[in-house]
RNA sequence: GCCAGUGUAGCUCAGCUGGUAGAGCAGCUGAUUUGUAAUCAGCUGGUCGGGGGUUCGAGUCCCUCCACUGGCUCCA
C-alpha cells in the first residue's frame, strides 16, 4: 500500500500502481468525469500512469491552468492526426499548448495549406474526437525513435531527437497518429467537444529566420460548446477595444499611403492628448529635478559610431543621407545627443545627478511586417530622459525612477503589467554586449537590490539586456492580447566611456558617470495606443479631448446654450455646442458614441430655471443643476484624476 | 524581411461561375423644432489599392508592386 496525500492535507491509502483515474474515481464520480490529468509531487502526469510510491497529488481539471494546457496539448495531437489523415506525408515540427489554445508547426511539402483548409481540418478533428481514442504513452529507446522517424521521413522530429537523452524518450499514440512527446495527455479524445481553428501563419523552424519556414496552424478547443461561444464573444469584445478601431472612430490618428507606413498623422483629438500628456509629464519631471533639453532630429554618422549604436542597430535605422560629403542619419535614439549636452561643459560632482529630459522625436526602420497601429511605428516621440550620476547615487536614482513609474501607473490606473529585469549572457560579451564583465555584474547587482528593496515583483530574463547594460521593462498586453514593452528603464555604463564623459570628484579626480535611460511613459504613439484600449476610448476627465457636449432641444434654446458654452469655457471646460437641427435623441446618441463624458441638455425647463440637465456618458440622466455648480464638479474631477 | 489572408464611395460592407458598379451611414440641400442612444425627403460622391497582361469584354482570371490584417523573426 502507498500513501497518497491531497492538496487539503488529508491522505488515503491505495494499492501501489494505482492510477490518477482510479484515485479520481475513489473521490467522486463527478471528479473522475472532469479529470484531465494528475499532478504527482509537482509533476503533471497522465491519468493512466501508475503511481508506485507515496506521493502528494492533485487531480487537475479544466479549471486548472495545467489542466487547460494538457487539454490543449492533446488537442494539438488531435489536429495533427486530422492533418495526417487529410494530407498524408505531412511532416510535423512542434505542437505545444499556448496561453489561449495551441498550435502545430507542420511542413505540408509541396502542398499549400491556407485558411480555406481550416474548416476541413476542423471537421476531421470533430470526427476523430468522437472515436474516443485513448492517448497511449510508450517509452522508446533513442535508436527505435530515430528509426521510426527516419522511416517516416520526418527530419524535424529527428532534429528534436538529437537533443534528447536515451532512456527519457516517450511517444504518444492516439488513433492513427504517433508523436514524439513528453506528455502528459488527456485520457481520450472524446472530452474535446468544441473545436475552432483560428489562424494559419508561417513560423520558422526553431524560431530561427535562417531556417525553413513551416506552416503554423493555431486553434483552440473546449470541453463545452458554450465555452467556445463565450470565447468567440470575448474576442469580439476585444476587437471593439482595439486602438486602431477606436482611433479611427474617435478621430485620434490616421495613416495615409502617401505619407508612408508606420508614420501616424495626429488628428486634433490626438494632438490634444499628446499635449495633455506632455504637460503632465513635464510638470512631474520638473518636480523631480529634471532639466529640459532639445536636440535635432538628425546627426552625423560619427555620433552613432561614438555611441556604438551604428554597428548594432544600423539595420533598424533609416538609411543614411549624404550632405557636403558627410553621412547623416535620422536619429533613432536621443541618448547620444544628450551625452553631447553633458559633455558640453566640464562637470563637477556638485552637478550630479544631472537629469536631462526631452520628448525627443525618433525614427526607426521597423520592418514592414512588424508595424502595428500606433504600437509599432516608424516615427515616435519618446518620454525620454538620461540621468547622469555617480556610482554612489545610482541606487537612489534608480529607485526614484521606479517610484516615478509606480506613480504614473497609479494615475492611469495601470494594474495589469509585468516588470521584467533583463540581464546579459556572459558568453556573448564582446558580441551582443559590451565587453566589461565587472561592470555588468556590479550594475546587475545594484538593479536587483533596488528591485528587492522596493518590493516590486519582477521576473528576471537572462540574455535580454541592452548592449550597454541591464534594463527593466514594463510589459503590457494590447486588447487583442499582443505583448508590448510599455516603459523601459536602462542602465548604461558603456556610453559614458565611449563618449569619455567625466566629472570632477571632490578629490579632484576625473570619473565616468553612470547613465540611466528611462522612458516611463513610453512613446506618445505607444502610450496613447495603450490608453485608448485601457480606457476603451473613455478617457478620464483631464485627458478627454471634449469634456462636455451642450445639446439644445430646439433652436429657440440656442442663445441660452451659447451663454452656457461661454461660462463653461471661461471656467476652463472643453465643451462643444451641437446646434444641428436634429432631434435630441440623435444629439445624445452622437455624443454617447463619441464617448464625450458629459452631456448638458437644455430645453424650456432648464432655460427658465437657468440650469442644465446633466447626462453622464454610459450612465444616463443625472438631474439638473446650476451651470457653475456643474463647472465646479468637473473642475474637481480634473483635479482628482491628476 | 518571411508565411497566409485582405484591399470596391469618407466609414461599414453587397457584387454567383468574366458582360462596362450597389446599399446603409457620413456629407450637401431642403423640410422638420423635437425632452434623454438614429426625424423625413432629395442630391452629390468610386479610372473597384497602383501598374502590366489574358480576353471581343476584367471589380471578377494571371503577373508584379504597394498598403493593411493575423502570425514568425526583430524591438537600442
Amino acid at each position: 500500500m502507498i500513501k497518497i496525500t491531497f492538496p487539503d492535507g488529508s491522505d488515503r491509502s491505495y494499492e501501489a500502481g494505482v492510477t490518477g483515474m482510479d484515485i479520481a474515481q475513489s473521490i467522486s464520480h463527478g471528479l473522475a468525469k472532469k479529470a484531465i490529468a494528475i499532478k504527482v509531487n509537482g509533476q503533471v502526469w497522465d491519468l493512466t500512469r501508475p503511481v508506485n510510491e507515496d506521493a502528494t497529488v492533485q487531480i487537475l481539471t479544466w479549471e486548472d491552468k495545467e489542466g487547460k494546457s494538457t487539454f490543449w496539448h492533446s488537442s494539438a495531437h488531435l489536429m495533427a492526426e486530422a492533418i495526417e489523415a487529410l494530407y498524408p506525408g505531412t511532416k510535423f515540427g512542434i505542437g505545444p499548448p499556448i496561453d489561449q489554445g495551441f498550435y502545430y508547426d507542420i511542413d505540408p511539402g509541396d502542398r499549400m495549406i491556407g485558411a480555406e483548409d481550416l474548416p476541413r481540418i476542423e471537421k476531421k478533428m470533430q470526427e476523430l474526437a468522437q472515436h474516443k481514442s485513448a492517448y497511449i504513452r510508450k517509452e522508446m529507446s533513442k535508436s527505435d525513435a530515430v528509426a521510426y522517424f527516419r522511416d517516416k521521413g520526418d527530419e524535424y522530429k529527428l532534429d528534436l531527437l538529437e537533443d534528447l537523452e536515451d532512456g527519457k524518450i516517450t511517444f504518444y499514440e492516439q488513433g492513427r497518429f504517433t508523436d514524439l512527446c513528453r506528455g502528459p495527455h488527456i485520457p481520450n479524445t472524446e472530452i474535446i467537444k468544441a473545436i475552432k481553428l483560428t489562424n494559419v501563419s508561417g513560423a520558422y523552424w526553431r524560431g530561427d529566420e535562417h531556417n525553413k519556414q513551416l506552416t503554423r496552424i493555431y486553434g483552440i478547443t473546449f470541453p463545452k460548446q458554450k465555452e467556445l461561444d463565450e470565447y468567440i464573444q470575448m474576442l469580439e469584445e476585444a476587437k471593439k477595444r482595439d486602438h486602431r478601431k477606436l482611433g479611427k472612430e474617435l478621430e485620434i490618428f490616421t495613416f495615409d499611403d502617401d505619407v508612408g507606413p508606420g508614420l501616424p498623422l495626429w488628428l486634433p483629438n490626438g494632438a490634444f492628448l499628446i499635449e495633455q500628456l506632455e504637460w503632465f509629464a513635464k510638470k512631474t519631471e520638473e518636480e523631480m529635478g529634471y532639466l529640459r533639453v532639445r536636440t535635432p532630429h538628425i546627426a552625423k554618422e560619427s555620433l552613432y559610431l561614438t555611441s556604438g549604436h551604428l554597428p548594432y542597430y544600423k539595420e533598424s535605422m533609416f538609411p543614411p543621407m549624404e550632405l557636403e560629403g558627410t553621412t547623416y542619419y535620422l536619429k533613432a535614439m536621443n541618448c547620444p545627443h544628450h551625452h553631447k549636452i553633458f559633455a558640453a561643459s566640464p562637470r563637477s560632482y556638485k552637478d550630479l545627478p544631472m537629469r536631462l529630459a526631452e520628448y525627443g522625436t525618433c525614427y526607426r526602420y521597423e520592418k514592414s511586417g512588424e508595424l502595428f497601429g500606433l504600437m509599432r511605428v516608424r516615427s515616435l516621440q519618446m518620454n525620454d530622459a538620461h540621468i547622469y550620476c555617480t556610482k554612489d547615487q545610482f541606487e537612489s536614482e534608480f529607485k526614484r525612477v521606479n517610484e516615478l513609474y509606480l506613480r504614473y501607473f497609479e494615475v492611469f490606473g495601470i494594474e495589469k503589467y509585468v516588470m521584467r529585469f533583463s540581464t546579459h549572457e556572459p558568453s556573448k560579451l564582446g558580441k551582443k554586449y559590451v565587453d566589461n564583465p565587472e561592470l555588468w555584474a556590479e550594475t546587475e547587482d545594484m538593479v536587483r537590490r533596488v528591485l528587492i528593496h522596493s518590493g516590486i515583483p519582477y521576473e528576471e530574463v537572462p540574455d535580454e539586456a541592452a548592449f550597454y547594460g541591464p534594463k527593466i521593462d514594463i510589459q503590457i498586453w494590447s486588447a487583442i492580447g499582443r505583448e508590448f514593452t510599455l516603459a523601459t528603464n536602462q542602465v548604461d555604463f558603456a556610453q559614458p566611456l565611449r563618449f569619455n564623459l567625466t566629472y570632477t570628484t571632490s578629490q579632484n579626480e576625473q570619473l565616468h558617470p553612470i547613465v540611466i535611460h528611462r522612458a516611463p511613459l513610453s512613446t506618445h504613439e505607444r502610450f496613447i495606443g495603450f490608453l485608448l484600449e485601457h480606457y476603451a476610448g473613455k478617457f478620464p476627465m483631464w485627458l478627454a479631448p471634449k469634456q462636455c457636449a451642450i445639446l439644445p432641444i430646439a433652436d429657440r434654446h440656442i442663445p441660452f446654450a451659447e451663454s452656457v458654452v461661454k461660462q463653461l469655457k471661461a471656467a476652463g471646460i472643453r465643451c462643444q455646442l451641437d446646434d444641428r437641427s436634429e432631434s435630441i435623441g440623435r444629439k445624445i446618441r452622437d455624443a454617447e458614441t463619441g464617448k464625450i463624458p458629459y452631456m448638458l441638455i437644455i430645453g424650456d425647463k432648464e432655460q427658465e430655471a437657468g440650469q442644465v440637465a446633466v447626462r453622464k456618458q454610459g450612465e444616463g440622466d443625472q438631474g439638473s443643476m446650476e451651470v457653475m455648480a456643474f463647472a465646479r464638479q468637473i473642475g474637481q474631477l480634473v483635479e482628482d484624476m491628476r
